[in-house]
DNA sequence: TGATGCAATTGATATATGTCAATTACATCA
DNA sequence: TGATGTAATTGACATATATCAATTGCATCA
């Protein structure tokens, strides 16, 4: 664990309240690691002994059945994983893999359950970030069930604007397939729905988009806090 | 609070293995309510300042968007919710609308934060519970994401099968219609899943089931313990 | 017991989405 | 800079799923 790492643990939701004892024992008790792109840090089915937090990079969450696979959300810096696994001491139900070069934090499953049962402030903070992903999957179950993929697609680039600062031209950060993947769409038609947006305002050339026409793609997309706000 | 109901909540994951004390004064700030079919017991985007947990009777879950609904999952006795949103305390982001005569105990949230912060055993209880929720929710996801219609309603009748007892008879226990919203598909569509499923042995009679070949069944539906089984 | 209302089914058809094959665009590297 | 490999796109087509309309089945109740 490099010291220039610890203030950027610190500050997540996880750790930011927590009591300054338990956090050095917990940063004691961690790993720190590089891996470069398309690593497979862990794998669906396996049990998982280590709290994965991103501290630099991204990755992708991903799960196959029957010969098929499907990506089931990017992770960047900041984010954890796969808390759930790790608490249940249960099988995952994804596996994960490293998008870019990526350093990421391991904490001994064990350490998080000893520090759990004494800091009330990380207690609650790992309930906290549990019903916060919880949340996230219910938006995503109901986006799935309710939309067409051209409505996710179009609440997607909403939801990713926003995210990267509001400005009408953005980029994708972004292999489409993926996007294609984490949309449940094919690549050929995530092309086709992107060529469906066009009338709406939405340019998108390489990783490139341009929204010249907000008004009309939320009149398409009809975008919900209750399935689009991340916050919400 | 009946004195003949609270054996059976403290029989619940989320409360046995909590200290006496706790239990008794969570029991004491709590309400009962029993419920005729077909109420809404919360509304999707409200605030919900009570976790709710199930007794009696049957309720399901659901969400709207754009003049749509689907339903998310059906909750039976023991069920709690909705935990997530009251640990938040964030706007629902599901409906709950009884099914049947149902009969739920409502604990303030505040009252179930304040034990949390005194009673080890519960916080850790209250964090099983929210990853329990959160894996269901991520095979739910996965078997969206992965499967055709039909193969999500053969996985659907051995997942049943089993749960109600495992004979090769067992009954639905649902209107067909909302299995079929469950299921991410139309009633019209599960009519003739069910037809496609009768040469692999599965007789449907309005709410009776006969599995007369599970081999078969299985062979077409390829159940995964990391989508299908609740406790993995 | 017949009338009523709603769930379930069925057939016809429309739409959404996936698959396959071919091509183009683009990045990487020798 | 040209060769190579892979992503992205495109068109043709297949399949899955939804929609609409009509009918049937079934439970309820006056």
């Amino acid at each position: 664990m490099r010291v220039s790492d610890i203030p950027k643990i610190r500050s997540l939701m996880l750790f930011k309240d927590m009591d300054e004892d338990s956090f050095s024992e917990l940063t004691r008790a961690a790993y720190v690691q590089d891996f470069p792109p398309q690593v497979d840090l862990i794998l669906e089915g396996d049990r998982c002994d280590f709290l994965h937090i991103m501290i630099d990079g991204s990755l992708e969450l991903f799960a196959e059945w029957n010969r098929h696979e499907t990506a089931l959300t990017i992770l960047r810096s900041g984010a954890t994983f796969i808390l759930a696994a790790v608490v249940r001491d249960a099988p995952n139900l994804m596996s994960a893999r490293t998008l870019e070069k990526s350093r990421v934090i391991m904490i001994p499953a064990e350490d998080v359950r000893e520090i759990f049962q004494k800091d009330h402030e990380f207690a609650r903070a790992v309930v906290m970030e549990l019903a916060y992903c919880y949340r996230g999957v219910v938006k995503g179950v109901k986006s799935l069930k309710l939309r067409t993929s051209i409505e996710r697609l179009a609440n997607y680039l909403l939801k990713w604007q926003k995210k990267t600062g509001g400005s009408d031209s953005f980029t994708l950060g972004i292999e489409k397939r993926r996007l294609a993947s984490i949309l449940g769409m094919t690549p050929e038609n995530l092309s086709r729905a992107i060529k469906t947006l066009r009338p709406y305002g939405v340019e998108i050339d390489g990783q490139n988009v341009k929204i010249t026409d907000p008004d009309a793609l939320k009149g398409l997309a009809k975008p919900s806090p209750l399935i689009d706000d991340p916050r919400s």
